[in-house]
DNA sequence: ACCAGTATAGGCAGTCACTGCCAAATGGCA
DNA sequence: TGCCATTTGGCAGTGACTGCCTATACTGGT
């Protein structure tokens, strides 16, 4: 959106700010850092870091990439098969991601699952972006659609659990398209067909 | 469980203090009620407001109804249809509701809604205790089992922000039948038989 | 009814997340 | 370089939440 100076001096703090915090979330505990700090360790004031973030878990939920846009959502899901364009954009999401990026995302969501708040602001957050996006996409269905996204959410939600519960060994690509299939088939046949 | 007078007196205490918040929640905003006035409005001590319920939002999201039982859980739900026998759990919990519970959740559901904090920890409640059941259940498929439940919370999370932003007109089971019905056959087959 | 022993409530003091408010500094621009 | 808009930092305050200790109320046996 804004290429300034100021706005790139702030993501770069931003960025600072974030690993100085990961680092003693990861050190000491979620719990036992204060945001205090946290800003030593960045160099900047704690009031800084509370304009800039919100709030405590922010420091960990937090994701420059994730900034969305109504217009573009709207004609990349206002198709006729918008799960199927779902799935396509979190292939495309994932395959551009540089390892760099998959180590900072795994380090990010093991302390989400390892403190409950997090989780919390993490899902939350998670809840509001998704009924952006049913708002953007959704027509007269809008109860389908609501209950889709929210069932999206908690579908995603669990396949990152399984993901760092098995120690990040499987790509995280293939555990989010399993989930979307069950949703997508339904959960009935799998009773009847055990593997 | 346990059924001595010590216990009873303090469910009594707590849902004293539970009707004392949401009222004053109800009058003057979750923010702007101290615990301290609640816990005057109830007439008991701060730190037992605590000590009862763990955190504010926990004021508003306590049910005395639902304490699990693993092992009922597991007799229930381990059958060969565990969708129909969830569904038939929720039909028989909404019938068994009365006139005053019914208003006491609407009560609390406005409240949750109105209040992201207290719907980020209903979430997580929700959450944690699908877990406990999907652990009770669960064998071998555990990743579809964790998928399922997780999307239905999302999906009863959505059917009650309907419910409640419709005014609460529909009869709530209906909703949540719905919800429930779209996970069990798939989000595929709506856009091929539109209205 | 009484008297241990035990569980529970209340009071106190402390920590820390988070928020306005105002002054200082810093980038944007003529 | 000098002016203006935005941003940063310090300060003080509020309130959620937590140990710790004492007082009180319940419980089970006599």
């Amino acid at each position: 959106m804004d290429h300034g100076l100021q706005h790139r001096k702030k993501l770069a703090a931003m960025h600072r700010i974030q690993s100085a915090a990961l680092d003693l979330f990861e050190e000491q505990g979620f719990d036992e850092v204060a945001i205090e700090a946290v800003a030593a360790a960045a160099e900047v004031s704690p009031r800084t870091v509370y304009r800039y973030f919100g709030s405590k878990e922010m420091l960990v939920i937090w994701d420059d990439e994730d900034e969305l846009d109504p217009g573009a959502l709207n004609a990349e899901f206002g198709g006729d098969d918008p799960i199927a364009a779902l799935r396509e954009a979190l292939r495309a999401g994932f395959a551009a991601l540089g390892e760099d990026d998959l180590l900072l995302i795994r380090r990010r969501v093991t302390l989400i699952y390892r403190y409950p708040a997090i989780e919390a602001a993490m899902i939350l957050h998670g809840y509001e972006k998704s009924r952006a996006i049913a708002a953007a996409v959704g027509g007269e269905d809008a109860f389908e659609v609501q209950v889709f996204v929210h069932a999206f959410v908690g579908g995603v939600l669990a396949a990152m659990r399984d993901w760092c519960a098995a120690g990040f060994s499987t790509p995280p690509f293939e555990l989010v398209d399993r989930a979307l299939t069950l949703l997508e088939h339904g959960f009935t046949r799998k009773r009847a067909t055990p593997s």
